[in-house]
DNA sequence: TTGCTTTTTTGGTCATACCAAACGAAACCA
DNA sequence: TGGTTTCGTTTGGTATGACCAAAAAAGCAA
């Protein structure tokens, strides 16, 4: 895959370019510590020899490479790099993708995927204090019926628990990502007590799959959950 | 999840961010054709009316979106955003992610999870036409064994296969990237065509349990392959 | 028409200047 | 003394203008 942030195979000649790879080297290293500000424009300037149009330019790329946390009028924060930092950078593209045709099916069905893949797995490796933590969340989940607001909260919480059994933090990222992306539409389902309680047994019955340890089950379960979930939510989308 | 590379939540001021929106309703509607270079700089200038740093910011914030493909002394390419290109976006901070400690283990265990997923769901929902590419790419790798560089395109190539079952273009997408990040990685590891006869039996086990239809076995066989494939490689990493 | 040479265009970089917001310290008030 | 206000300084955002080198276009020669 081309990598477009860093164009030029023949030896990127921009001077931003080399700049934004001692950047990272210094904060790869450690130099350059995490939560700290970029040192200033002008001192960078000097540091490295070359011209403010270059040295803004470089904190740019960083920026949109999530090395570095830029508000508009405040000092860069370093920010060391993490997965949710690699999806992050995904944004903006996948704002235009979400807006295309099929958009949002294509990524909702990406996580159904995923997810069910997800619970098969729980069913067949979840500890017990992975199950104790679903318990829990699905305790929540129930107490917030009442409420469409924090259930909605307690929802993505509760399915955030499936993504943290694997133990691999690249999931818990992933997550994040999907909410975040589908959020927007998400939000528009109508939704309120009924609906709620419905869903709320969906997740009941995903956990009592996981906690007796049948995959199959557990996978019907979430499939049967989000495809019910995209039906109502279809519904706020122009084509099919 | 915070959209770093566009900050500032109180309507972000900065004119570069203005511009960047115009140019991105073009070539969302058209306007700006895909595959067409963008105006120079000094036109939008006076399009905009707004001075060269400001353009040259913006167009630099579409090339690490991926909107537009800028080489170095040329005049920056339309890019109708696909999948490829969110994921693209992210290769910066993934570069530094699997430069991390267990940074390539996480990610490689997510491709086996997603993959070990993939030929599950190949196994139940493979059309006689997927089987079939599935068949005859799993020829061609038979037929590279005695070249290792043949070998190896061949073998991303059935994999590619499993991902474009599911007629879900993410995925598709996946695999580039997947392949695209593991590579650097991956062509150290050692090659022969004993080895490689060993990787296409693997194949050969993932195909015929797909095209029996039986999702355990393809899995099972899926995960023996990419288990098997990580022991050869993890000796090329410093820690463990 | 083809191929080479010369303009013109255009992106990359630098230098400078100004503004406004953020910062920081001194001055001030309670 | 402790917190608040004030004001000069720092710093990022933007605008200009200029120069270079490479690319593209135009012109010219074979």
């Amino acid at each position: 895959m081309p990598d477009q942030s860093a164009p030029s195979r023949p030896g990127s000649q921009r001077a931003a370019d080399s700049l934004v790879r001692q950047i990272e080297a210094r904060i790869a290293t450690g130099d350059l510590a995490d939560g700290a500000p970029l040192p200033p424009e002008r001192d960078l300037i000097e540091m490295f020899g070359v011209s403010r149009t270059v040295v803004r330019e470089a904190v740019a790329a960083l920026a949109s490479r999530g090395l570095v946390e830029s508000r508009p009028r405040f000092r860069p924060i370093v920010r060391r790099p993490g997965y949710d930092a690699a999806l992050a950078a995904a944004d903006g593209v996948v704002g235009h993708l979400l807006a295309q045709s099929g958009g949002v099916k294509n990524l909702y069905d990406t996580r159904i995927f995923f997810e069910a893949s997800l619970v098969r797995q729980a069913a067949r490796q979840a500890r017990k204090d992975d199950i104790e933590a679903l318990k829990r969340a699905l305790d929540a989940n129930e107490a917030a019926i009442p409420d469409s607001a924090a259930f909605y909260r307690t929802d993505i919480a509760f399915h955030a628990v499936l993504y943290e059994i694997p133990k691999n933090p690249v999931f818990p990222a992933i997550h994040r990502a999907f909410t975040a992306w589908l959020a927007p539409h998400w939000v528009k389902m109508p939704r309120s007590p009924e609906r709620n309680r419905v869903n709320f047994h969906r997740h009941s019955d995903i956990y009592h799959a996981i906690r007796d340890r049948d995959p199959d089950a557990a996978e019907a379960a979430l499939n049967a959950h989000l495809n019910a979930a995209w039906e109502y939510v279809r519904g706020t989308f122009e084509a099919i």
